[in-house]
DNA sequence: CGCGGAGTTGAACTGGGTCAATGAAGGTGG
DNA sequence: CCACCTTCATTGACCCAGTTCAACTCCGCG
């Protein structure tokens, strides 16, 4: 079993990184840490810092659930196939964020995850979990707050979407992400925007043009600057109130 | 510890209900009927068929969590404030149907749950869970397994509802109900809507006008009839092809 | 009988989708 | 290194689905 900070792949660390303390999987890893000896016959296995390309796929529908990931630098997005076949954006994870819960009651992943930019993953593979025992109780406790916490967040994220205006919910989708990484310990003020306005667009239910459109409003409003992919969160108050409105 | 199909309190039996094996709390009820021995000194406590009248609180926002709900017969909404204050129905229970899994992570609901009609629910208290044993594990196998399932389907449910048109909406949430009922053991093409047109519009996202018109049209194109509060699904794949197109 | 809430229907307005043109950036091969 | 292509982004013009406002009906209830 490997302690939080050891290193089992190559990789740059010069890159932006979440710290082991603020990210989503560390209540388990930290179980899995602690319980290495009640665990150490199980199949439980950490391994950290994988290194990813851009367009790489993490996991895709349909393939069978064998691990959790954490997002440690970089982005991802999860693609999901509606009934009509058209593929749609259900989400965007970032560092800290936790990758692949959806796939553990029916041990089949839901949708496909692939990397927005050169980014690294903990992956901590639970295709055998153990069968007893205290560190399996720990495990499984921290696995029902993940799983709790993700129903909580799905509930808000699809409040704010279903019924609100393009500007509302482009304005509570910037919030989202800035305050997503005030949490995690990197800066809420300067974000990269690894995904295409499409993407966002297609995640926002709502056109690319639009997108793009009430972007050039919020900067002439003076809410935000934006160039490129670096988005700048100028007046996150002002933000809000569009949230509001 | 009860068995399934005793009666906790005095209740009319003549209404729809489901069965325990149609039930979502069946799977932790199974697990603490059959580990009642296990389970014996700890403070997990089902208790069954509780009557409600319409209108009456299950629980509210905000106020601790400290039970998991199954609606047995009748039905429920969730209602949340968003934070213009503005009151919002974020879902519908019907029988069979789990209440209060979103309050487990942080122990806090994080909505109000109402009945709107005369309903009955199962009642599992889980404000103390049992701190080890082998009845702990299976329970809470059963709760991750039973959260994991409440993620996948909060995903469905947020994908078809961001990105359809009305019509589509409709369509799909009164398929959505047919098949609930239908997975549960209860008619999938009578259904009674006991909530109002606002709380429909409030949940699709829509005005109440535009639920009354579509729903209207609908029946003008033979897919529904509706008086009231009956609903008959008419023609099931003519809805099916509204939410593709 | 009169009141209030829920539902339906009509008419007018508008937010955002669609279509189309153009520009900017990155990739590839000669 | 440049020419070409593809993909992504921006901006304008137009149009329609769905909201808003308003009138009216229906029903339950004091």
């Amino acid at each position: 079993m490997q302690t939080c900070c050891e290193q089992t792949a190559v990789y740059d660390p010069s890159r932006q990184e979440v710290a082991c303390c603020d990210c989503g999987l560390d209540p388990l890893c930290q179980v899995v840490d602690y319980g290495a000896r009640e665990l150490a016959d199980s199949k439980v296995v950490l391994r950290r810092r994988q290194p990813m390309q851009r367009g790489e796929l993490l996991f895709s529908a349909k393939h069978s659930f064998s691990a959790l990931f954490a997002v440690k630098s970089g982005s991802f997005k999860a693609i999901s196939l509606d009934m009509s076949g058209k593929e749609r954006v259900v989400g965007f994870y970032l560092p800290g964020d936790l990758i692949g819960a959806e796939g553990i009651a029916n041990r089949v992943h839901s949708f496909t995850v692939r990397a927005l930019e050169e980014s690294s993953i903990c992956r901590m593979d639970l295709d055998q979990m153990p069968q007893s025992g205290r560190g399996n109780e720990m495990l499984q406790g921290a696995l029902i707050r993940m799983l709790g916490q993700e129903v909580n967040i799905n509930h808000l994220v699809t409040s704010s979407l279903i019924q609100q205006n393009a500007d509302q919910r482009l304005a509570a989708f910037i919030l989202n992400l800035s305050t997503r990484c005030g949490m995690r310990g990197l800066s809420q003020y300067q974000l990269g925007l690894s995904m295409s306005r499409s993407d966002i667009a297609s995640y926002l239910g709502l056109a690319r043009e639009t997108v793009s459109r009430t972007l050039t409003r919020f900067q002439n409003y003076g809410l935000i600057g934006i160039s490129k992919h670096v988005l700048k969160v100028v007046n996150p108050e002002g933000l809000q109130k569009v949230t509001l409105a």
